[in-house]
DNA sequence: AAGACGAAAGTGGTTGA
DNA sequence: TCAACAACTTTCGTCTT
């Protein structure tokens, strides 16, 4: 399949390498590493056909099944008019079945409460989702990740939009393409305690495997935002490579991390940028920053010595 | 004057009794 | 439920370029 970016060329190098990130949903220029899309989205069908036959038998009708639509749009309504298309009233047996089928869709309704909550929960991850630029991926993920709270009946006694919110933040964390508590939050109808709340609640009670949240996820962001190239990408991943193996990341967080490394790369490479504008496109402070780079430099140092 | 540095007090969240 | 605690922030004064 021929993949054909939007893009002709690197805007910043005029590069036409690109590297395909699918993980991280990413388009990157592969001279610079500028991240070129981050709404990289693979168009095209998974079967390949050579013919006209082959093509009618492989092309499927409707959607693909997801776990975004909270029923498959097969919800039936039965009047309570004993009466037919017609206006005229039904036979007496025909009634007797109405009747019975009526009974049956009372049953079914109770189950629609859920379903209502279950198809406003999915509307809020769509409409996060999209307002935060991730890929179909993470709704995908983060409305299986909700289904299952809602199985293991979690939501009860919480608001939907802090599990929503919750359910997208882990399948952010699980995909490694990491977006900040904060700025989940931002986005969603729920304040930041909330959602930090239910989202260790549903982590534990579902025991979703999310990785520790990796400093070196939220570097390529950083570097983007800050129109820093990619050998200053590198050496800030190296940086905190080096870190993590010497045991000095753990109860540090994470965006701290990155921002410091960011920094120091930007100033062994002499792309140096002042500590206030990594802290605040990293969204946390310059005292960190400051924190987190006399540590860093402190342990790499002691590495240099080492090694 | 801007940036870097650091001390000290304050804040929000976790943990353990 | 409360107190202790660690990480991080806010604030502010000082030093350096």
């Amino acid at each position: 399949m021929q993949d054909k970016p939007e893009i002709e060329s690197c805007p910043e190098c005029g590069s036409r390498e690109f590297i395909k990130d699918s993980e991280r949903a990413e388009l990157i220029c592969a001279n610079c590493g500028l991240v070129l899309s981050d709404k990289m989205i693979d168009p095209g069908p998974e079967w390949r056909a050579f013919d006209h036959e082959q093509k009618d038998k492989r092309s499927r009708t409707g959607a693909p099944t997801t776990f975004t639509i909270h029923d498959k749009g097969l919800s039936t309504i039965i009047d309570w008019r004993d009466k037919d298309s017609f206006g005229k009233l039904l036979a007496p047996k025909r009634r007797a079945q109405i009747h019975r089928l009526r009974r049956w869709q009372k049953r079914i309704r109770v189950s629609s409460a859920s379903e209502r909550n279950l198809a406003f929960a999915l509307s809020e991850l769509d409409r996060m989702t999209s307002q935060l630029n991730l890929p179909r991926d993470i709704r995908e993920a983060s409305a299986l990740i909700y289904r299952k709270a809602v199985e293991c009946q979690l939501v009860r006694g919480r608001s939907i939009e802090s599990i929503a919110a919750a359910a997208l933040y882990a399948a952010c964390r699980r995909y490694r393409i990491p977006r900040t508590l904060t700025e989940i939050a931002m986005v969603a109808r729920a304040n930041r305690k909330e959602i930090a709340r239910s989202y260790r609640f549903i982590a534990q009670a579902l025991t979703v495997k999310v990785p520790p949240a990796n400093p070196s996820d939220y570097i390529p962001r950083l570097i983007a935002k800050l129109g820093l190239d990619g050998e200053v990408q590198r050496k800030a991943i190296e940086i905190v490579n080096v870190a993590s193996k010497n045991g000095m990341i753990s109860g540090r967080g994470p965006v701290g991390v990155a921002a410091a490394a960011v920094y120091i790369a930007s100033v062994l490479l002499n792309h140096k940028k002042t500590q206030r504008d990594i802290a605040s496109t990293a969204g946390v402070t310059e005292v960190t920053v400051r924190n987190r780079y006399k540590e860093l430099v402190n342990k790499l140092d002691l590495v240099v010595k080492l090694t």
